[in-house]
Parts: structure tokens; C-alpha cells; sequence
DNA sequence: GGTAAACCGTACGGTACCGTATGGTCATGG
DNA sequence: CCATGACCATACGGTACCGTACGGTTTACC
């Protein structure tokens, strides 16, 4: 018995032509995602996830070395399509107006964590030191490019820098408010309306 | 034996006048949320805190029917003291001016929050239904506070409210980020100048 | 179609916690 | 001065999970 344990990153496995699936580190992942959505990191529990995955601990220590492997590999898979790539969309979709994107960028960020816990579970757990190392980058990366609009949207540099945190603080507060205290936001025209309104603030001169 | 099962909220009980202190309901209330601050609603375990207050289980279950109780009755205590508390203070120390009372209060926020996880510990627990109720009780209280103050400010209601909802995520979202990127934020001086110029806009015509 | 590697199932022992049961101890007050 | 009720210690059984050991099964490839 060798067990070569699979490095996760090399080519896709071949997928069985007949019988039951075959997992792979990936769809543990993807259910290891998928648990936080629900219970946050807590919730990542090795058994309730192999029930969940119609399989059992024997498939999951094959993949992973253990529970703390695949919480580092859940965490760099979302860290990998949650920043980037929207940005990358964005920058596609709205020609060269920073005001433009601005606006687009808050209404689908605002759009998206509401109807996605899973940016909320973590920021729940930030004491992890796991968690707290990927929503730093993450984190960085968004403000630094929001600022960067505000700059270009006309603000001098330490301006922008302020406007594009007080905008990210306004979004992440926001949304924590969606999902701890819905009731206190508006809904409907009216929340299109509020949302403006506070995009008008945070580009006033 | 009758088990009388203290209420919680009767007379004082008697200290010892001497040897090792007998512990309240209170105590262990106080240990909860102290548990809570460093590591959630999950740390407030009954054997741990038992352990830590140099007791055992069976002070515990004197006192409380199961960890359900102890949990609401730190909730319970929580949010006597952090809510109705700060503002009489704030309308104690501040005359008439609702702006002053706005920027005092932002300020005073801001810092507490920064020294104190314990919000933040809660906000992170919201899916838990009894954390999401009190939650709600003193979301809703705050929030309808400082919209108060920019109607007292001049803002006519519905645009006073939206004032104060975007203010209540400016200060929840900063708050989130100083617990969890907080080398995102600024420091010292330049964090007052921040939190000045923040203010500006929200109160921007 | 047989062999090795990849993959999965099952059984086990360990830990951290919950809640119950039951028998102490200790300070009043009768 | 001892009985009573308030309070605490200890032992126990139960649950949910981790990680390991190891045997069994499936697949790729010669």
C-alpha cells in the first residue's frame, strides 16, 4: 500500500463509466463549501459530510490528510472565484466609466450577499486563523480596487483610499444587516432607492 | 429534596462569611458572556466554564435547567447593558445638538466596538434563533435612534432614516473589519480624520 | 485476465462535551 | 445542636465527532 495521496491539483481524474461516482478532493471541497453555507465552519465535520456525500471517512482520509486540509482547500477554491473573477466580468461589462462601475459593482456585490451566506459564515469565524489569512487578501484585493475606481473617478489618492473603505464598510455592513436583522432594511423600490442614495453620498464632492 | 430552582432575578443570596464563595446564577452569566467574547457562542460550554469559575457541573445545574437557560440569560444581560445604557449617557453628557450627539455617539461606537469582541462574537452566532432575537430587539433600537438624531438634524423622516441606516452599516461594516482585516483600516490620527470625513458625508445636504 | 494502484467500507479507540443521579457539606433557625 | 434546605462534588451513561487500521473493491493498463 503506497498511498500517494493526490496533490489536488493534477490532471482531472477520469470519471468511472458505469457504477457509483467516484469522488474527488474537489466535490469534498465544493461540500465542504457548501456546509459553511449552512452552518459555518462548525459545520465542516468530516462524518455528517461523507453521509451527506453518500460515502464514508474511508473516501475522505484518501483525499485529505485531515479535517484541516480540507478547510484550507475549500477556503483557497473560494478565495479563487470570489475576487477575481467578478472583477475580471466587471472590467468587461463597463466601458471606461469608474462612476459607472462603481455603481454596477455595489448593486451586484449588495445582490450577491444577500442571496449567498457564505461570504457572511466567514466573516462569522475570522478568529480561524485560516479563515482570517484568506479574507485578508481577499479583503485587500477588494478595497485596494475599489479605491483605485474613486481614483479614477477623479478623487486624489488618500481621498479615494477613505471613500473606497467607507464604501466597503457600507457593503459589508449592509449585508450583515440582511442576514442578522432583515427586517430593518428596506425592500423592494425602496431598497433600490436607498442604495442610490448612498452611492450619491459616497461620490459627493 | 425540593429543588426550588432559583428564578434568576430574586433578593441577593447571602455571601458566605467565610471559606470558598458560593456562586449566582449571575456569576455564571458573566462567565458565558466572558466565554463568548474570546470564543463564541460555542465556547460557552458547561464543563469549561465550570472548570475556569473553579467549580463543577453541579453548581451549574443548580442554577440553570441546561445550557439553553444560561445562554438566554446572558443574552438577557447583554443587552440591558448595551443598549439603553449608552444612549441615557449620551443624552445625559450631550445638550441639545443632535450632530455633536451623532458624532459623539459614532466615535464612542466605534471605539467600544474595537475593544470589545463581544458584538461581534454575537453578530457571528446570528443564525442561532435566540442570538437573532435580541439581536433584532437592539438593531432595531439603535437604528431607529440615530435616525432620530438626523431627523432632529433636519432631515425630513424617510431620508432621516435612510441617513441612519447607511450610518448603522458604516459603523457595523467597520467594525467587522477591524476584528478581521484590521490592517485594512487606518491608524491613529489618520483613523480620527477618517471616521471625521465619514461623518461629513452623512451629513452632507 | 491479472496485477498494482486508486479508491472505499467498517470497526475501533479517543476526546469533549451534555445531562442525570445521588450523596456530600455547610450555614442558618428553631 | 441538629434538622433542613441550599449548594456543590463525583460518577455515570449518552452523543457526536476525530483520526487510524486494515481489509475489500474497482479501475487502468499491460
Amino acid at each position: 500500500m503506497v498511498m500517494v495521496q493526490r496533490s489536488g491539483d493534477d490532471p482531472p481524474p477520469p470519471r468511472p463509466k458505469s457504477g457509483r461516482p467516484r469522488l474527488s478532493a474537489r466535490d469534498w471541497a465544493d461540500a465542504a463549501l457548501a456546509a459553511m453555507r449552512e452552518g459555518g465552519l462548525a459545520a465542516v465535520a468530516v462524518e455528517p459530510l461523507a453521509a451527506r456525500l453518500g460515502t464514508t471517512k474511508g473516501s475522505f482520509y484518501w483525499h485529505f490528510t485531515g479535517r484541516d486540509a480540507l478547510i484550507e482547500a475549500a477556503l483557497e477554491r473560494w478565495a479563487e472565484t470570489e475576487t477575481e473573477t467578478p472583477i475580471a466580468d466587471l472590467e468587461e461589462e463597463t466601458g471606461s466609466d469608474p462612476e459607472l462601475r462603481l455603481r454596477r459593482l455595489f448593486a451586484e456585490a449588495v445582490r450577491s450577499a444577500a442571496e449567498d451566506p457564505l461570504e457572511v459564515a466567514l466573516l462569522a469565524t475570522a478568529d480561524d486563523p485560516r479563515v482570517a489569512a484568506v479574507l485578508e487578501r481577499v479583503t485587500e484585493r477588494r478595497i485596494a480596487y475599489v479605491a483605485r475606481q474613486f481614483e479614477l473617478a477623479g478623487f486624489p489618492g488618500p481621498e479615494a483610499r477613505r471613500r473606497g473603505l467607507l464604501a466597503y464598510s457600507v457593503y459589508l455592513g449592509h449585508t450583515q444587516l440582511g442576514h442578522a436583522v432583515p427586517a430593518s432594511l428596506p425592500g423592494g423600490a425602496e431598497l433600490d432607492h436607498y442604495l442610490d442614495r448612498a452611492l450619491d453620498l459616497l461620490l459627493m464632492r
